[in-house]
DNA sequence: AAAGTTGTTGCGTAGAGTGGAACAGATGGC
DNA sequence: GCCATCTGTTCCACTCTACGCAACAACTTT
């Protein structure tokens, strides 16, 4: 694995990091507090950021993220092509089961929610396409944890069933089960997962939720070549 | 204007940049001839992007964009906030006008669709969000012409009504209307646009696409405080 | 095998990036 | 009004990083 690193660059990101907060805008100041940088470097650092339209700059002086990122992550997100083929997947979930679906990937040690399908009934886990969570807990957490650490616990459960079921691990009140997309070449994309409340999801109605999520899953590897 | 820049971050960015073109993976060589910058820097700067998730590897080694990207895309979308005030706006458009309504930001010296509504009509202009255009063509391309360059003529029409129409500029068979939104501190944040083919939008169809649009952006001017 | 690819690593040096302080605007309190 | 305290930018000298280049390693092609 490569060690180099070239550190302006990794602190210029870690610039862009400091918006992973609650603050959507931040003085310079608080990004050099935030970041541990000297207030010279961070703005040295931001102003090549900006000019490239990472972040730019409020009237009143703030920086906030650029349209840049956007630009760039429904690149990303077009790269997958993929949201062709699982949002009808999500919907069938929804339909199925009356719970809300989603697709995962890896970003780093998180997982990252790239596509999702709400769940009709008032209530629901509500959580927006965006959004990062744990590896550490949650079904889908369990499934993206086997394949990018060297999570054995979660390696055995997904050899012995081929997908994972949590119930109020990462959330007390929300239980969900995940399966892993894997296509014919072996190359892992993501994780498709169901969740929903855990006084509606438990019991036979979580297991029958898992086979579901697994069938799905397993039909989409399929289709995905 | 701050004219400080760090060189290996801006390095870092255009390797990113390289992927705006129609590629969607890129070997090391071949951002390093995109980018014109040497293999063994490249191959530094990218790993440094990666560990961040900026970029991410394939199997067969060929770099991709990373979900990084995405997350704060969608963060940088979040601080507009305006999304709930936009896409109402633009769907009201869209009813009262039958044309594809939209919404562009500035990025660099182009201009960026954040938001959009598509007409039901089977002939439509049909565009995705995240696309990227000129700023030197299209009745939306003007509006922020006048706002980010020193565009005199664009300036001179925007003070005259407040808008811009186009007709076939950027596409011989487009045409469009579009407005600036800006706040009541005096804040530009983008151009709402109608857009359809130029055999239904032309005329009095035009001028009062044109008129709509004007009215739907000084309303949303305002309300956005 | 040889002659191309490809991407990674080692190394010495030039010079970029950095820390720190000094400066310059804002803002605000009294 | 004035002084105190924020903010962000600029300057400068030094250090150490980032870089160009070459050598290397790991694969394909011929």
């Amino acid at each position: 694995m490569a060690e180099t690193r070239v550190e302006s660059v990794e602190k210029a990101l870690s610039i862009l990091e400091a918006f992973s907060g609650e603050q959507r805008s931040l003085t310079l100041t608080e990004i050099a507090k935030e970041t541990g940088l000297y207030k010279s470097n961070v703005s040295r650092l931001a102003s090549s950021l900006e000019r490239y339209g990472y972040l730019k700059r409020d009237a009143d002086r703030r920086f906030r993220l650029g349209p840049a990122l956007w630009r760039l992550g429904t690149l990303y997100r077009r790269n997958f092509e993929m949201g062709d083929a699982i949002r009808p997947v999500l919907r069938q979930l929804v339909a199925d089961t009356g719970e809300t679906a989603s697709f995962y990937v890896l970003d780093q040690d998180e997982r990252l929610c790239l596509y999702r399908e709400n769940s009709p009934e008032p209530v629901r886990h509500h959580l927006d396409e965006g959004a990062r969570l744990t590896l550490r807990a949650g079904a889908a957490g369990h499934v993206l944890a086997a394949f990018s650490l060297l999570d054995a616990g979660a390696k055995a459960q997904l050899a012995a069933d081929g997908s994972c079921t949590s119930a109020g691990e990462r959330n007390p009140h929300i239980a969900s089960a995940a399966a892993p997309i894997v296509d014919a070449a072996g190359q892992f994309h993501g994780a498709l997962a169901v969740s929903g409340p855990l006084e509606r999801l438990s019991g036979d109605a979580l297991e029958m939720a898992r086979l579901r999520v697994l069938l799905a899953a397993r039909e989409l590897s399929r289709d995905i070549l």
